[in-house]
DNA sequence: AATGTTTGTGCAAACGATTTCACAAATTGC
DNA sequence: GCAATTTGTGAAATCGTTTGCACAAACATT
């Protein structure tokens, strides 16, 4: 391994004065840095990290961490996505990210704290929010730089975080079927204990109050995953008296469940029945019919946590920040006009 | 911050008798032990880990490497379970994950050689396979440890890898078509220059063969990606004078697209014809009809891999290793039997 | 010409661990 | 009961950087 005292050997110049030259220390003469520079590509130098680290108390590493696996929502298309975004910042900023790898709720609270308390990242991002949230609650306490992609569950303007307007969105893509003349309309969500779910279902109600529509609970269906238990509510859906001609999904990758259900039964979509969801992954553009969905920007959610995570690591002091994605609709195929 | 110095007065030893407690060092009493370990818990001591690595010279970090965001792979549901599978044995080892970032080749390159030089990670694992990679070679020629999740294109017998069988895979599936009566036979697949594609595409053929069917090149479709080019594709495929009855796909989520295309020009699944594709993603599970697919076990591919990675990192000198991961049929609800 | 300032560089002390060597005390073997 | 070994601990060097301080040389100011 090449290290500075090499360089510096090399150049017969001292440490740090290689030290300084690789951080383009404005008192260096122009021709030392050449020098110095010279040497330090003719020997294959490259500074060792951990040492840097050490003094400068530093990593240029954020942490993500991941949902627990009890999430199944990990096969979601969403957290690629989001990790594309984190990166390219990262990449940009030359930071490098560090993964969670826990499995459940425990193993990764562990794995923040050696995180934190080992140094070895500069801040995190919660890829998830939680009720009561030990990890949350730990790096609040910490006062550990860190920012929530989503909603936090309390402390909503004490905590940074980058999330959508989930209430608006709902209320759009339920507005857009109301428009094309439905007016009974179901809603599929996945669990309420998650706050896409609640601001999306709210914004949905608000939609239809708003029309003069009413709410009834037989036509919303709460439902973690979309196997057994899924099939079962919406065959029940589907056997109301009166049945609804719209639903909205609570994410893409329901939808495809659901859809492929409808259509199972018979029903078709959107002839019958039409569908609106939220997310926009690949996903929704290769199915047929393709879906009609809100497209909320996943890259971008990314890029700007990284964003903010790296303003608050480099400024301790920097204000909290609530910021929204904007999101819109995409129009595809999964809906209909009714007369 | 606590150091091992404080806590070495705390407990009114040395600092090496606080770090060889760390080690768990059978040198040191039972009772000194004790005291230290509880001088540890209390002032809530946790060793930092970047003036670790600079002495031990490793950094209990491997390095992730995403194939570049060209291969829009990426969508695919394959990541996260990867990484998950990853994960599962690096947090058991207490080993962190630094995930790549780069969205281009050269980021790529540029991120593996900070990696490496800068002593950020002690091995890395590749997520995909290029043909004349310049990561590849580069980690080759530094003598880096590292494991590729595929197929090499070169040197198969001289890098540690982990794949699936995917030539098998391929035979075994066409030949469960075959089974159920099937005789013509298409295969849909991704790109050309995917090792994954060659050998389920050489599977396919050998089963064909071997069961004295005749294959045809109009049978055999590349393409890209599931939008404009893909429809055209299956569209073709469907107005052959002699069309298929059976059509291997070469990936759940290609499937995905290709079951739409077909049901939207009114061809039923698995009715008029029969639909089976590779990797077992939750979305197979999902849509209707189900998919008959081949479980690739992408968990244990990461679990695998990252095993022989940090086997190769402790021991400089472990050999070469291929590793395959068995596959087996699911057998769902896309494919019929004909007479 | 004397003084003050700027410019460019080196010395040496950190940073927080690990590890080699040394050595006293305790234990064992005979 | 004495030599040899084992057991338990500490001192100090080391890992590869960064950085505060010092200081000589060059330059600017009167």
């Amino acid at each position: 391994m090449v290290t500075i005292k090499d360089v510096a050997k090399a150049t017969g110049v001292s440490p740090s004065t290689v030290s300084r030259v690789i951080a383009d220390n404005p008192r260096i003469s122009p021709v030392t840095k050449k020098k110095v520079r010279k040497a330090m590509k003719d020997l294959g130098y490259h500074p060792n990290i951990s040492a840097r680290n050490l003094v400068v108390k530093s990593t240029k590493a954020i942490g993500v961490i991941m949902p627990s696996s009890a999430d199944k929502a990990l096969q979601n298309p969403f957290f690629p996505e989001i990790l594309r975004g984190i990166g390219s910042v990262t990449h940009q900023m030359k930071y490098s990210v560090t993964l969670s790898s826990g499995q459940t709720e425990e193993e990764i609270f562990e794995e923040v704290q050696r995180m934190v308390f080992g140094s070895y990242v500069d801040g995190v991002i919660l890829l998830y929010s939680r009720l009561n949230d030990p990890v949350t609650n730990f790096l609040i306490e910490k006062e550990f730089p860190f920012v929530i992609v989503g909603k936090p569950y309390e402390n909503v303007n004490g905590i940074t975080h980058v999330d959508n307007d989930n209430f608006s969105a709902g209320k759009e893509i339920t507005g857009h079927l109301i428009e094309r003349g439905h007016e009974r309309i179901a809603f599929i969500g996945g669990s309420k204990d998650l706050f896409v779910t609640i601001d999306r279902e709210a914004g949905y109600e608000a939609a239809l109050q708003e029309a003069g529509l009413e709410v009834s609970d037989s036509y919303k269906i709460h439902t973690e995953f979309l196997k057994s238990g899924g099939r079962e509510a919406v065959e029940k859906l589907l056997s109301l008296k009166v049945p609804p001609t719209g639903i909205v999904v609570s994410d893409d990758l329901m939808s495809v469940g659901v859809l492929s259900m409808l259509e199972e039964s018979g029903v078709k979509v959107p002839r019958d029945v039409s569908l609106v969801s939220f997310n926009n992954v690949y996903l929704s553009e290769i199915i047929r019919p393709a879906l009609t969905t809100v497209d909320i920007q996943i890259h971008e959610l990314g890029v700007q946590s990284a964003k903010a995570l790296i303003e608050k690591t480099v400024n301790k002091t920097e204000p909290v920040k609530r910021i929204s994605i904007p999101h819109r609709i995409v129009y595809r195929d999964s809906v209909s006009k009714l007369p």
